[in-house]
RNA sequence: GCCUCUGUAGCUCAGUCGGUAGAGCAGGGGACUGAAAAUCCCCGUGUCGAUGGUUCGAUUCCGUCCGGAGGCA
C-alpha cells in the first residue's frame, strides 16, 4: 500500500434488461475513445445472439466488445472466471490508451470486478458439491441448514433455510477453506480496488414503460428467429449451463409439446420482467450509481449528453 | 320465451351451515462473494353485480333487475 498507485478509471453502464445499455455504451465509447467490456453472464455464450440480445456488428459501430460470444453453451463459467478475464481486458484496453467501459446487467459480476473481490483463497470441489447435493435430496433442507449451523452459525443468520443452493455453497466453502463465510468475505476484500469507477445506471423511471419495452423486445426476438436459435442449441447440447437463460428454459416445454408457443412467449416476457425487477433491486443499493432515464428513446442525444455530464462530474476523464 | 349454471382483489377462482373474506397468478419491496438471466425471503380491504325483503345483523337466505355461459324450444 506504500506505493501510491493511481487508480484506473473505468466507466460502468449498468441497469435492467432492455434499458438501452448496449446503444448507450457504444455511443459513449465513440465519444470518449473507449472499448466495451461486457458484464453479462449469458452473452458470454456462443450461438445465442437473439436470445441474449447481443449487439450486431452494425450496432457495435466498430467499437471492440470484449467477453462476449466466446464460450460454448455447455461450458461452465463463474464470477471468479469473469473477474479474472475482465481484469486482463481492462489492462489491455488501458495499454492501448482507451477507456474501459463495462456494460452489462449482471450485478454480481460488475461489483466483484470493480470492488476487486478476490476468489483465489476459495476453491470449489465438484465431487464435494455433488455429495452435498445428494445429501440434501435425501435428508432434506432442514438437515442441511443444521449442518451449516454446526459449521458456521453466523452464516445461518443471513441464509434462509429454503435457499438450498446457498446453504450448500456455504457448507462447501467452510469445509474446503476451514474458514467461516464472514472470514472468507473479509479475505475477499483484503486488497483495495485498483479501479476508480464512474457508474451510470440506465432505466426507465416509469416501470411500466420498461415492462412494455421488454414485452416488445421478446416479440421482436420471436420474429427474428428465437425459436430456431434455441432449438439448435437445445438439440446440440441437451441440458447445459446456458439453459438457465431466460428465453431458453421457457422454450423447452414448448419443444416437448407441453405448451403452446404463445404460452412460452408469455412466460419469457414474465420472467424477463421479474428479472428486470431483481436487477433494479441489486443496483439500487449501490449509492455510487447515478441514474439516467432512458424512457424517451427518441431523445437519444439527450440521454447521451446526460451521461456525458455524469462522466464529467465524476472526473474520471 | 322457458330452464339451468354463473357474477367475490388487476386476472383465474375458493369460501362464509348468516357475524363484512382468502389462495394462485399479476404487481410491489428485499437478500445476494466461484450456478447470479440462477437461488431465496416478505407484502392481499375488495361498494363479495344492483336493488328490495327476512333478520339484532346479509357477501352468504328469499324476490326482482342487470351482465355472462350453456341447454330446451
Amino acid at each position: 500500500m506504500e506505493k501510491s498507485t493511481e487508480k484506473i478509471p473505468v466507466l460502468v453502464v449498468c441497469g435492467p434488461t432492455a434499458s438501452g445499455k448496449t446503444a448507450v455504451g457504444v455511443e459513449l465509447a465513440l465519444r470518449l475513445g473507449g472499448e466495451v467490456v461486457s458484464a453479462d453472464s449469458m452473452q458470454i455464450y456462443k450461438g445465442l445472439a437473439i436470445s441474449t440480445a447481443k449487439p450486431s456488428p452494425e450496432e457495435m459501430k466498430g467499437i471492440p466488445h470484449h467477453l462476449m460470444d466466446f464460450l460454448r453453451p455447455d461450458e461452465p463459467f463463474s464470477v471468479a472466471d469473469y473477474v479474472k478475464m475482465a481484469r486482463k481486458c481492462i489492462s489491455d484496453i488501458r495499454s492501448r490508451g482507451k477507456l474501459p467501459i463495462i456494460v452489462g446487467g449482471t450485478g454480481l459480476y460488475i461489483n466483484s470486478l470493480i470492488d476487486n473481490i478476490s476468489f483465489d483463497h476459495i476453491v470449489s470441489d465438484d465431487s464435494l458439491r455433488k455429495k452435498l447435493e445428494s445429501e440434501a435430496a435425501e435428508m432434506g433442507r432442514e438437515h442441511m441448514y443444521e449442518k451449516l449451523r454446526s459449521l458456521d452459525p453466523e452464516a445461518t443468520e443471513s441464509i434462509h433455510p429454503n435457499n438450498v443452493i446457498r446453504v450448500i455453497r456455504a457448507i462447501e466453502m467452510c469445509m474446503l477453506s476451514g474458514r467461516t463465510g464472514s472470514e472468507n468475505r473479509e479475505e475477499s476484500r483484503r486488497n483495495e480496488s485498483p479501479y476508480d469507477p464512474c457508474m451510470i445506471g440506465l432505466t426507465c423511471f416509469d416501470r411500466q414503460v420498461l415492462y412494455d419495452r421488454i414485452n416488445r423486445r421478446v416479440d421482436k426476438m420471436l420474429e427474428e428467429g428465437l425459436e430456431a436459435e434455441v432449438r439448435a442449441v437445445y438439440e446440440k447440447y441437451k441440458l447445459r449451463t446456458a439453459f438457465n437463460a431466460i428465453g431458453f428454459k421457457e422454450m423447452i416445454p414448448y419443444f416437448e409439446g407441453e405448451c403452446s408457443l404463445e404460452e412460452a412467449a408469455d412466460k419469457i416476457k414474465q420472467e424477463s420482467r421479474h428479472y428486470a425487477k431483481r436487477q433494479l433491486t441489486w443496483f439500487r443499493r449501490d449509492v455510487r450509481i447515478t441514474w439516467a432515464d432512458t424512457a424517451n428513446s427518441e431523445q437519444f442525444d439527450g440521454i447521451i449528453s446526460n451521461c456525458l455530464n455524469i462522466v464529467a462530474k465524476s472526473k474520471i476523464m
